[in-house]
DNA sequence: AATTAAGCCAACCGCGCAGGA
DNA sequence: TTCCTGCGCGGTTGGCTTAAT
């Protein structure tokens, strides 16, 4: 596995490799007393010295290493070269099936804690299993699909159904998790069964709409551990530290008490999420409504044709791992093939009857993360909701105007504002763009992965108001379409949360000019209750919004 | 056979946290 | 309280290998 080019069996550093390159001037400084420090691949006599060296010391003080092993590497280079490659009970090789699916339900739940999930796995290290995930996103995303498989999707939608009646998580009184440490590691080893029980997958789901809104609209792209899913400009790391900062600095509890976890779960929801198609708690149209709708459907052509999976390296070959496309009938087949039919029924219960957005706390849409806007949004909320909240749930759900029809062309073309500001691999990305790329393979001819259909053709924008473009995959469109837009940025604002008022609230913080921007757009909003997924009108104002909010520290 | 593209993985880098001086 | 150091984590990169053309 470790490859050890530059290998100088009999040395530890010649002054080839001294002068190389790869030496490390940069930190030959205080802490080196001058000393070049190599850097690059190790050797193995490298790995000798320093098996040997933690062999007499231990593990720990990894700075002191190069000081009394004469080994040229900074603390950090042992560190990591010990814990990746030399310490014992490594597990070397592919992973197996079961640990593979023991990654994937651990990211359903975790997120990027490659660390924490490395816990969970005997003989992994954090690196292995974070480039396990990253070829495995970029293998899925080529194939169109989804990240999770259905039954991890479904798991998790079941455990948040659970939570959600048993304890709620938006409750104030929800006891603070200190961080994810609470649910996730003291996890018994396997995993995803225990994840049943705790309940933390499952908060998410039905906040959904608040990810949707909330969460992206604040964080803008970024909610994804995505991984692969966020945008370059924003670290998840960062993001996810600072939010949970400011979560934790906010005297311990939003104001509808998040915990900390919760940016966590937030990331695991999201995924869980876009696995499900993301919007699906709103479906507007039950006709387009299908277990295939669910989850699979993004994918789903590659789930049902048996072409999906996940990487499923073969069993003890070392070298031999495939891409998992070329594993159909073995992991894929379990993933793909059959979601336990009443998980589906459950799960199409609530999308017909899913949580309103008008019906949510006012705090449940607080901001999960620091975005300004979101904080914009959720105090003007907080100021509005008293007055607002209980008449004017129906006074926004007006039909849509013709107005807004009218608006159609405008709307695309701020929609493609949208596709073009935003990263295609996003979490947004994934909701609409990646949508177009998950479904184009399925739906015909000439489109690719790399050629996404014209977004006018699929924004959802005119979703309701007219018929879509029946010429690119009509069935396809109808049943994701709707649900998309759902997690657009967009949809809290097309939402009775949005329309109830608020403008008069932002009013107070933004002023009229905006706020009047808003009403404007919150009246054309076709859709109120149910329409979330055809937030056409306000989606036009939210590429800057979330510009901005991306880029807020 | 040569070239190119994609896959994969080890290692590096930057950041933040914790503990101690 | 502030600064420093050590450490760990997650993201990214560079380069090797393999597959495809």
């Amino acid at each position: 596995m470790s490859r050890t080019t530059n290998e100088s069996e009999d040395g530890v550093l010649s002054k080839d490799q001294i002068d190389s390159p790869l030496m490390d001037e940069s930190n030959g400084g205080s802490g080196n007393g001058g000393m070049v420090l190599k850097k690059g691949p190790w050797t193995s006599a490298e790995d000798a010295i320093l098996v040997e060296y933690v062999k007499k010391h231990g593990e720990g003080n990894w700075n002191a290493v190069q000081k009394h092993s004469g080994l040229f590497r900074c603390g950090k280079s042992c560190r990591l070269r010990w814990a990746n490659h030399l310490r014992p009970n490594l597990k070397k090789g592919a992973f197996t099936p079961e640990e593979e699916r023991l990654i994937v339900e651990l990211h359903a739940k975790m997120g990027n804690k490659w660390a924490r999930m490395a816990a969970h796995l005997p003989g992994r290290t954090d690196n292995e299993i974070k480039n396990y995930w990253n070829t495995r996103i970029k293998r899925r995303q080529r194939a169109g699909l989804p990240l999770y498989p259905p039954e991890v999707c479904l798991q998790a939608f079941q455990e948040s159904q659970q939570g959600q009646s048993s304890g709620g998580i938006n409750g104030v009184d929800r006891v603070q998790h200190d961080s994810m440490q609470a649910n996730s590691f003291e996890i018994p080893d396997v995993v995803f069964d225990s994840l049943k029980g705790n309940g933390c997958v499952l908060p998410y789901v039905p906040d959904l709409p608040d990810i949707s809104s909330g969460g992206m609209l604040m964080k803008g792209l970024g909610s994804a551990p995505y991984c692969g899913f966020m945008p370059p400009t924003m670290h998840r790391q960062k993001r996810l530290r600072e939010s949970t900062a400011l979560f934790s600095t906010s005297g311990g509890s939003f104001k509808n008490g998040f915990p900390q976890f919760d940016q966590f779960q937030n990331d695991t929801c999201d995924k869980v999420a876009r696995t499900f198609g993301l919007p699906f708690p709103h479906d507007p149209d039950p006709t387009t409504r299908s277990p295939l709708s669910f989850g699979v459907i993004q994918g789903s052509h590659s789930l049902s044709n048996g072409n999906s999976s996940a990487s499923k390296p073969t069993s003890g070959a070392v070298k031999l791992e495939l891409p998992s496309l070329q594993y159909p009938e073995t992991d894929l087949g379990s993933w793909s093939t059959s979601p336990p039919p009443p998980l589906l029924e459950s799960i199409d219960a609530f999308i017909q009857s899913p949580p309103q957005v008008g019906t949510f706390e006012p705090d449940c849409t607080s901001p999960r993360n620091s975005g300004l806007l979101d904080a914009l949004l959720h105090e003007a909320k907080a100021l509005s909701s008293a007055k607002n909240h209980s008449s004017e749930k129906s006074s926004n759900s007006s039909s849509v105007t013709p107005g807004d029809v009218a608006k159609g062309s405008n709307l695309n073309i701020c929609e493609t504002e949208w596709e073009e500001n935003r990263d295609p691999i996003s979490p947004l990305g994934h909701s609409a763009t990646s949508l177009f790329s998950e479904c184009t393979p399925i739906s015909a001819s000439g489109s690719s992965l790399d050629e996404p259909p014209p977004a006018e053709t699929f924004t959802g924008c005119n979703v309701k108001s007219e018929p879509v473009d029946q010429a690119w995959a009509p069935d396809k469109e109808k049943e994701i379409a709707p649900l998309m837009d759902y997690t657009r940025p967009d949809a809290i604002l097309a939402s009775e949360w949005f329309g109830n008022g608020m403008h008069e609230s932002i009013a107070s913080l933004l002023g009229d000019d905006l706020a009047a921007e808003c009403k404007h757009l919150a009246s054309g909003n076709p859709t109120s209750n149910q329409g979330l997924g055809f937030s056409s009108c306000p989606w036009n104002t939210m590429p800057p919004v979330c510009q901005m909010s991306a880029q807020h520290p």
